[in-house]
Parts: structure tokens; sequence; C-alpha cells
DNA sequence: TCCTAACCGAGACGGTACGTCGCGTCTTAGG
DNA sequence: CCTAAGACGCGACGTACCGTCTCGGTTAGGA
């Protein structure tokens, strides 16, 4: 939640949340966001189509940004698979950004990322509840995949693994924001082959 | 240019556009748009500090972002170096992208570039006058550096080239646009030397 | 009001209109009016002088015509006295024309008017405004007194009382709007007297 | 014209006025002023109707308003009547003021007027050259036909005529730019009945 | 059963920026 | 010297959102 609960045994005096509303704000935002992206819609759009007030907005939720992270959060978090466990580091990998990617060209959530992403070079505690959110959760299925791998010894101890993360999931994120090329499988299955032949040492020419 | 130049033998009848107050718009849009990035400013405060008039800039430029374009392009052009060629292909690769992650970190160039890729993301024409500009030049390079490698047989011949500029690119945007890592030198060497060592073949562990 | 104003009746829910705002926008409207003119002043002046936004003058009059007529109506109308009833026509002709011409001497309420004048040429729904609130009510005026002169019998039965009233005030209006001339204390003596002696019948010369 | 004209007898160097271009700005003006009022055209439809240059309007005329007056002045002097003189006072100002409402009815000049009244109001040099062209040459036809009326004894030698002009022309400007009301032949005869009667000194009831 | 706190909708409010239009001036090339 | 074309600085336009603020009304727990 974007707002700092209240401890659980506290007194909690007065009229209660209103749970409805708070699903109706996030599933308008959800719709509106994907259908025109988080520049093209107003606070007030969003309050109209949920039935709600701006008052009740603003009181929950500190910004349209932080508004939209919640709303994309409800929606992209429901039955996300576990960090998958294949035995082998390609496996993994593959298992991991296959979903990843096919969840992310099922509807237009690359512009609303860009725009998440906008706001967070500029506003560094809405950084901070994004990386939280979207980015680390994701890096550390990543590190506990390479970690995995260097205890089996498929790839060097002194492997660095951020650079590798950064290598997995940049070419994906790059296509998804700049849009010269579809995030497919077989970009996927080239990504990672790549990245595991490249981490796995110096390449010896086969002869 | 954001609008269509005519042709060089017309008959060029008016008063003729004024270039110092062309200069002067995309200075002013240079400097604020690196103070403060693209959300924070305004037409109004570009045109009180260029000296010019709202209308003119409309006149030339249709939209914030277009502008931006050219102001970003006009800055960043300016002796840019020729694509490198050190006869191998890590070394052709370092010299290319070192320079370039030197002028992204020299200034806070990342949330403009998020901010023209969000509008990117809804506008098909500005995307396509972003990616002519930014995107496709330096994808250019990266190709022809890897053609050359082919060529040489430093690689295979079905290397999957379009895929590796994107794993040479994609870690670089992610770390600028995302923010979680800075792109240090150490940094791109190693993934310089993980893409190098993926596209060479299928790794064989050296015993 | 320039608006319609909700049934009594009525819920009245949300905020209700600010009161003080009104007037502030009304005030500063009439202060300006009367020190430019409708011409030489913008909405933004309006607000600013009012302390309101130009969202909110919108919000309830559409247009700055309608705008001035609701300042000027609210400034003219404070203390207007009644019909006079001095049991003579000339003498009820000059109680009622001659506070007009001292309120309208006063201040330089000629281009104002004008400029009402104009916008009631071009747009019907203000000229159906304008009349309801600064015409007729004159004009009924006029006609009261007119009538109670017929059933004296101190004018004929059959006097064109329509015609009359345009007799009265066409010569005030035309002095004010063209300014050839001021509207004197002497002047409306004289035309009160013409008109009293043209409407009063076939003039016999007095030997 | 609005502009000084230079010595007869001057040297005239230069490339002389283009009388093809003034007659064009004039009829552009006048059919623009008639078909959309003063207030709803620019100088820059002016000029494109006209085929000409803003440089060229505003080199021969400061502002819209002395344009709007030169242009009305040319459709509205061309076959104008000499004063007339009938013999009668009443049948001299029938004369008189019928063409002219006949003249007035036929195209909505009345907002035209209207707006050259605002001018006039606010620009003191305007309002003299306003005065000059279209307001003095009318109470000047009047005032002879006054003054003739006196020599002959029709009237008092004390009228006070200046209070008569305004008497005739007042009721029809007033119908005119209030448009409560058209200015008919009948209420002309009526106007100029009442205010015949009304000068001819105090009347006497006809037992 | 009240009281009172916290919620909620509606919607008005002071602002800021938008993109457009018209003004009157200017700078070209050309007649 | 005049003209057409058209770019320019300026200022106002009317609109859209922002985030805040009153209102009346609702929904709970504690007194």
């Amino acid at each position: 939640m974007a707002r700092a609960e209240p401890a659980d045994d506290a007194p909690r005096r007065g009229r209660p949340r209103s749970q409805k509303t708070r699903q109706a704000i996030l599933e308008a935002t959800s719709d509106l966001l994907l259908e025109h992206g988080l520049g093209s819609i107003s606070m007030d759009t969003v309050a109209e189509r949920a039935g709600a007030s701006k008052a009740t907005i603003y009181r929950w939720w500190p910004s349209k940004e932080l508004l939209a992270l919640d709303a994309l959060f409800s929606e992209w978090e429901t039955a996300r698979p576990d960090t998958p466990d294949t035995g082998s580091l390609d496996g993994d990998l593959l298992a991991l950004v296959g979903p990843w990617i096919h969840q992310v060209a099922q509807r237009p959530y690359g512009r609303v990322i860009a725009a998440l992403v906008v706001r967070a070079q500029t506003d560094p505690q809405f950084a901070q509840a994004y990386s939280a959110r979207f980015l680390q959760p994701r890096r550390d299925e990543v590190r506990v995949i390479f970690d995995r791998a260097i205890e089996r010894g498929d790839i060097p101890a002194d492997t660095d693994v951020e650079a590798a993360i950064d290598l997995v999931y940049g070419p994906f994120y790059h296509r998804m924001l700049q849009g010269h090329a579809p995030n497919t499988d077989g970009f996927a299955r080239t990504v990672v082959a790549y990245v595991v032949a490249g981490v796995s040492g110096p390449a010896v020419r086969a002869e």
C-alpha cells in the first residue's frame, strides 16, 4: 500500500476504509493506464470511472505515479510463478524470462513502465518504491539462479553476477522500451544462450 | 529538422527564418532539459529563456518532445567520433560504448531519454523520429562492428547480429534508465567480455 | 445571474459556491471596467485583481461581456429610486431621466455600454440578457409614466407610447454614445419639454 | 484618406501607390465587415481576402477601426442625395431620415457603427475622425433644415436647434444600436411629427 | 442509544501550462 | 518607393489538470 498502515492493535475508530472503493480505483486505473498510458489519463478521469472522489484517491495515494504503481502491481502479481529450478542455468533463465516476456507482450505495459521510469528519474522516493516493487524482486530471482549455477560449478565462482543480471534483463527491457523489435521466444532463447555461453568462461572456438 | 525543408530551388519568398532564434530556442531547451527534465519545463519557460515567442516555437516544432529531440540531438551530435576499427571485436565494442557511457554519465540525459521513450510509446510518428535520430545510428555502428568480426572469422557467420546488438546496448540502457547501478568502465568491460565470449560460440570450459 | 440557479429544494451536494469570490470578481470587474473600458481589460487581469482563478470566472460567466453585464448591474442597481409619480408628465419624466443622466455622467459608463451594445449586435443570447437587464426595465418605467398621463387625459389616448419612449431615451443615449455633447440638466429639461409638447397633440402656435 | 496626402506639387518619386490594391482592401474590408462585424475580422483575413500584404494595409491605415471607417464611408457615400428642400419642416426631415433609415436597414451596419463608437470612446483621435466623417455631416444637414424653418417662421427663433437635432437622430440611432425595435417608415413619420410638434411651441390642446 | 471519529461523493477553488489567434513590426525579394 | 510573402515578439484567449478545500451524508466503535 502506498500509505503506512497503522499498527494492528490500534483502536481503529471511525469508519473503516472502503475496500470496494479501493478496488474500484485500482481497477479503473489499470484499465485507463493500459488503454491510454499514464500521460493521457487524469485523476479526474480515474475518479469518475471508479465512481470515487478525487479527495479519496489523494487520501491514499500521494501521486498519480504511485497509484499507477499500485494498480499495475495488483494486476501483475496475481498468480506469478515461483522462481523455477530446472537444474540447469539456461533452463532456469528461460523458465523465468519466458513467462515475463509473454506477460509484457500481452498488453501495452511498455509505455506504462516507461512513464514510471520517467518519474523515478526525478523523484528519489518514487524511485525507491518502483525499485522495491518491480525491479529488485526480478533481479533477486535471477541472482538466485546464478548463485545456484555457481554452487553447481556450472559457471565460474568469480562470475560478475550483477553484470550478468543486467545482461539478462537489459536486452528485453531495451526492446520493450525502445520498441525496435519484439520480445519473441526465439530472441529469449538466443539471449539466454549467449549469456550462458558468455559467463561460462573464455570461449574456445570449436574446431 | 522537425519540419520539412522546402526545395533548394524554391523561390524563397517572405522573411526567412531567423537562425539566431532557432539556435536560441535549441540552446534554451537543452539547458532547461538537463537542469529540470522534460516534464518540469514548459513551453512558456523555454520561450522566455530563449527570448522567443511561443508561437515561433510551435511554428517549427509541433511538440515539446520533438523540440527536445532536436535540442538533444544538436548538443549530442557535435563532435561524435567515427565508428572505431581497432582490429578486434572487443576492442571495437569498447571503443564504441566507452565514449557513449561517458557522455551519458556526464549530465542527466537519462531522464530526458526516458521521457522521449514515453512519448515514443504513444506517438508512432515521434517514435519514428526518435528511432531515426537516436536509436538506429547507434545500432548501425554496432552492426558494422559485428559484420567485420564475421568477415574476419572471429565469430561464427550465423551469429544473430540483431540480438547481439541488443545484448550490447541493452545492459547500458537498462542501468541508465532503471538507475539501479552506474554505467562504469568496469561494467562496460565486463559486458563486452561476456558478449564477445557469448557470441564466439558454444563455450568449452577451460580445464 | 449568468447561470441558471438550481432549484431551492435540490440536495445541494458538493462544495457550495464561494460568495466571497463571486463578490471579489464582480468588484474587480467593475473597477477595471470603468478604469479602462471593456476592450482593454483581460480575463487574466480580472482574475489577478480578484485573487481568483480564470477557471472560476469562466465557470460562472461564459464571456467577458456577460461578466461585465453582471458587474455593471450589481453596481448600478444598488439603491436605484422607484419610478416617480409627481402628478404631471413632464415632472415624472424629469424625475426619471435626471438621476439617470447624473449616474451615467458620474463615471465613464458610456464606453462600457457601447461595448455591450457591440456584443449584443452579434450575439442574440447576449442581446436578450442585455435587454432584460438594462433596456426593458427603463422602458417599462417610462411606459408607466406615459400610461398614467393618458389615464389622466394629459395626452391623447392614441399616443404612440413606444415611439415616445424612444423619443425620451434616444437623445440621451445618442449623446452618451456619440459623445458630441454632454447630457446636461438643461438638455434634459429641453428634451422633456419638446417631447411633452410633441405628444400633447397637434401644436397650435401661441399668438 | 487616413493618412495625410503629400502636396500636389511634390516630386512624387518612386513607385506610385497602387489604386487597385487600395480598392481591393477597402472592398474586402466592407464585405467582411458586414458579414461578420468588426470584432470578428482580423487584419490577416482582410489582407488575405484582398490579396494584399498586411504591411501594405498598415502603411495606409493606422488601425483596423480607421480602415473600417474608410471602407464604410466609401460604400456609404456613393450616391447620397443632397439635403432636401421641400418647403416644410416635416417634409425636409422626412426626406432626410427616410433614405437614411432605408440605407441602414439594408445591411447590418448597426454592429459596425457600434464597434466604431466603442473605439471612439477610448481613442480621441479616432473619435474626431468618426465625428467628422459620420456624425457632423448628418447633423449639419438637419441644422440647415431647422435654420430654414426658423427663417420661414415655422418654429420659434429661440428653438434649441442642437437639442432638436438629437431629438431627431437620437431615436433612430437608439433603435439601430439597441435593436429593441426596427426603424420603420411609420416610426420615422411618428418621430418627425412629434419633434415638429414639440419644437413648434407650447402645445395647446385642441378643444 | 447516542456520540464522535474517520470515511466517502460531489464539486468549487487557486494555480500553472497548454496550444491558438490576432496584433503590429520586421525582413526578405521583386516590380 | 511600393508591394507580397511571411517570420517574429507579444499578449490574451478559453481549456485541462493539478492538488486542496469545503460541504452533506454514511458507517463504524466506544460511552
